[in-house]
DNA sequence: CTGACTTTGTGCACACGTTCACAAGCGGTA
DNA sequence: TACCGCTTGTGAACGTGTGCACAAAGTCAG
């Protein structure tokens, strides 16, 4: 699967995780595989755990002390038990009949997607969308400080963008290893992005975005998540399509449940 | 729960369940059937559908009648089986001991895409992402025009990006109505989309591509997905910390599932 | 026409993810 | 201290998606 796998993106087959398992409790265990005492996080836990991390941090910075599952979730907009569920992948940080303390909770996520340390980004291809990600102020304060911007139109070499220089791709692996990259985004045209990618995963990066709408062949130990606003548009069609057929409109509406408990 | 759903994006439960009653009495199943003959497609499957779509357009400008599942599988970076089986959600259009007629399946991939029909795009928020997606030339090219973008910066309203003047987000459900937009792209920062989202809705539009890291509240009407780039790189960031304790890099290759077949 | 070969379509088993429901555990109160 | 109400953490049921393996169905050669 490794080889061929497309890019997995929302949803992904769970990736095995070895998180270390401090837990001295005596767990039945037993995993009938090999050695793997890894306490796998589902992939889909991961992506929204970064969500409930965006929200604690507004909840912080709002003053909140502790929060409890129900309105966590409600702000996340997830189930509750998903999200004590999602939780609970990560360890025991809540206090029964009180909540989660907000502080502990963000310290404990953000060690878990290994945002301790911070992870430079390049973005390859400076075109309307990298001028984009280039610009935005919203990466770096996440601890994704985009370190390096590369193109191969020899106009935009030197010109800084988001206050960096434009480097040269023909110089990506000494600038990758210089500013220690370890995320690269494409954002190059089609037929550029698997060229592109190989120079990228040949200067030593690991985790790639990928915004090209093409299917990248990576190594195995090459991680690659793609990002395609056609495909996203499409699947928008298709609800649209789907429409057509409505299911008794009528008494839809009457059975809707109630948007409301939106309070809390 | 419909109202607190998440937009969601890789993987979506139906979500069909009512709010939760304390009674017991379980909520009766969906209609089994009635005489709908919509054969639910997995979400899932209509995203690669996508996919298959594009690698199907590439296949035939280059000429090719025929394709087998094998081959249109490895090019769209799945397993073909999977791809036999979400082809046969929308029929029967492949030829045993042949293989698919390339027109045909894309033919009948956009007619369940709802992809026969032109869907108008209107942008809002013409910022560093908004100018990206109106400059970007390949939506047009697929059914998705953007004919439309709003902001609410008076030094924008009028200048022209990507060829369409910018409209002030005021004259959204006039502009809305006359150019018959369907989807809405919210590109605002993350404390205007709540705001934009309404009008969008108040103004007939039921599909939105949100690039704003907020959960939008929606009626159960609307069809969100969301663009998180931030969520994206954290994921790719936990990624990386999990490489941290390396499960035996030299069986890691052995063991691992060869699916292989990459080609080759 | 027959038989060998190729590829589709799908039943089935398994794995993964979601949701329910409730015991365990904690804080507050008398 | 003992009780009570509240919320967590999780076992288990359920639903969905994935992948295998193979019969069905078609092509093609002779
Ligand atoms: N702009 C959007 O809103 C948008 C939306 C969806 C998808 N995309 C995809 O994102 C990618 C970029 O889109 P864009 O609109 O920014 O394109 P663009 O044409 O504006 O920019 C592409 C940039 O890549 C550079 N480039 C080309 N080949 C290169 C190479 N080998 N190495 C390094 N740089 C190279 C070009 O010089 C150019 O600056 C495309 O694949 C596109 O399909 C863009
Ligand atoms: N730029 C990126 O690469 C990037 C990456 C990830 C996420 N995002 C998200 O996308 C959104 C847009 O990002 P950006 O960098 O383009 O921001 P930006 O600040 O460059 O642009 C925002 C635009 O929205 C307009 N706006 C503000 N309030 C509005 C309102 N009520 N109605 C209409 N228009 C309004 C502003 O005038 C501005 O032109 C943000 O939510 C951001 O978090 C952007």
């Amino acid at each position: 699967m490794a080889a061929q796998r497309g890019q997995r993106n929302g949803v992904g087959p769970a990736a095995p995780n070895a998180a270390e398992v401090t837990a001295p409790i005596p767990r039945v265990a037993e995993v009938p595989a090999a050695r793997e005492r890894a306490r796998a996080i589902p992939e889909a836990a991961v992506a929204r755990l970064a969500v409930y991390l965006r929200v604690l941090s507004g909840l912080q910075e709002q003053g909140a002390g502790t929060v409890s599952s129900e309105e966590l979730a409600v702000a996340a907009g997830v189930n509750s038990a998903k999200l004590r569920k999602d939780l609970s992948y990560i360890g025991s940080y809540g206090t029964r009949g009180v909540g989660y303390e907000v502080a502990v909770l963000i310290e404990e996520i953000e060690r878990i997607l290994g945002l301790t340390r911070k992870h430079s980004v390049a973005v390859v291809g400076i075109g309307n969308l990298g001028h984009a990600l280039a610009n935005y102020g919203g990466f770096p304060g996440r601890g994704f400080p985009v370190s390096a911007l590369f193109d191969i139109d020899a106009d935009l070499i030197g010109v800084p963008v988001g206050g960096i220089p434009v480097d040269h791709i023909d110089d990506i692996t000494r600038v990758c290893a210089e500013r220690e990259v370890s995320i690269g985004v494409i954002a190059t045209p089609p037929p550029a992005a698997q060229g592109v990618c190989d120079r990228l995963v040949a200067a030593g990066v690991q985790c790639i975005l990928n915004f090209a709408p093409v299917v990248l062949q990576v190594p195995d130990h090459v991680e690659v998540r793609k990002v395609d606003l056609a495909v996203e548009l499409q699947v928008l069609s298709f609800h649209v399509a789907r429409r057509a057929d409505g299911p008794a409109p009528a008494s839809a509406s009457l059975n809707g449940r109630v948007d409301g408990m939106v309070v809390s």
